[in-house]
DNA sequence: CGGGGGCTTGAAACTGATCAAAACGCGTGG
DNA sequence: CCACGCGTTTTGATCAGTTTCAAGCCCCCG
């Protein structure tokens, strides 16, 4: 049900007439799979259709300086490559992380629905917004904290969005990420990714075994990496 | 003239409409003067109303782990706090670097305009997206290389975006920045970012005195820094 | 059963941080 | 006009966090 998906990220990210639902639902898509490292767009693609992502887990990156490095991970709901409806030429690989299914909106079918409603212009414009924020808390993450400090503040995050979208359940949930992938997100070698998180599990602080984690303690992790989710500028549960 | 600042930027960023360019010359907006260190905005300010840089620098800022972290600057024509016309609270400082002046535009004005012109809201959205891919490169940045390459790349960065609003001249153009604020930009302590200048100077690839900077040998400081600008996404100076 | 990817461990090497102090430049006030 | 003070740049020495290299292990999949 790409729909319902992508209303009710939009509903979280910025709320919506009932009308503006209906119009969602009306977009034709096509779904798609993707197995474990499959590209959906590759830097300098222009594609002529915006992504929503099913189910599953998708990493923006790129190679610099010989090594690759994630600049984002994407999870059900988020629409990675909405940029491209104004800036046509991707500047980064997307890439599938364990497998995902995804859906393809046409940009026309896109522009069509924006030019009949400001409300649904604004929701997609803010989406992108709330990503340009994840980017840049990822600088501050990357520039200020050391090891222990980047690796727990990446789980704070994606623990947050994952139980904004209802994937999480009591800071427990399913992460296909290898601590190869950690590392080319927090910009640290795979050793002393490893050695990270068994500090954290050394902490008492996570469980991650089998690609699922647990945050044991989820306000110490915060701590330890001063998370607050204010930057992910979620309207508030009440408000939804 | 902040008109023709906004006017001349949003042109390279998106090109506009005679009709467009008349809308933005009748914006009614407040000149401001900023000195040193001067906050424009605080982390939790919700403004009525957007800023464009008229001269001078701005540095987005934040502090993080007993650390303050630059994670982008901004320079004439750019809208730094536009995302606050859909994320109305503030999520970083926002602190002039040297002394600068800015003009402030109201929200509802320019709301005014986006209603008026699909062209001004695609052109503005467009603005919010560069800063985004600039946000990322930074991620890369950060994450991918060592202090060399690093502080090159910002140098590298900062010059082309000031030869696009014609503020750089043949790789020489005035930098307001002390070598603390390249250090809190690029993740590094100064002592290291004082040594690593050196070093860029020993190698003949940039002078820098006085808050000036030249670069001597452009092509090779790109090199060092694997800078390519297509991330700014600017028009082609032909198209412009 | 074999192979390969991911995880784990150890030791050595390096990049960059920290601490401390000196030199420099510049504006202010005496 | 000089003395003072403060912020910035520079230098040296030591220390810490992280990388790199190398090897072994585990476990799942074919």
């Amino acid at each position: 049900m790409p729909h319902q998906q992508l209303i009710s990220r939009l509903q979280a990210v910025s709320g919506l007439s009932e009308q503006d639902r209906t119009r969602l639902t009306r977009l034709r898509y096509k779904a798609k799979s993707l197995a474990d490292g499959e590209y959906v767009l590759r830097q300098g693609d222009k594609p002529q259709s915006c992504i929503v992502v099913m189910s599953g887990l998708l990493s923006r990156q790129r190679v610099v300086n010989a090594r690759t490095q994630i600049s984002s991970f994407y999870i059900a709901g988020d629409m990675p490559d909405l940029p491209t409806l104004h800036l046509p030429v991707a500047d980064c690989d997307l890439c599938s992380v364990g497998s995902s299914t995804i859906a393809a909106v046409p940009h026309s079918a896109l522009r069509e629905i924006m030019n009949e409603s400001p409300g649904l212009t604004h929701a997609l414009w803010r989406e992108t917004l709330i990503h340009a924020a994840i980017y840049r808390e990822w600088v501050e993450n990357l520039g200020s904290r050391q090891a222990l400090g980047r690796v727990a503040h990446l789980l704070c995050e994606l623990t947050t969005r994952m139980e904004f979208v209802g994937l999480a359940d009591n800071g427990n949930f399913r992460l296909p990420l290898t601590q190869q992938d950690v590392a080319d997100a927090c910009g640290l070698s795979v050793v002393h990714v490893n050695r990270t998180i068994q500090e954290l599990r050394g902490l008492g602080l996570i469980e991650w075994q089998n690609h699922t984690v647990t945050l044991l303690r989820p306000e110490e992790l915060k701590a330890a990496s001063e998370f607050s989710p204010e930057y992910l500028h979620e309207l508030q549960p009440s408000a939804r």
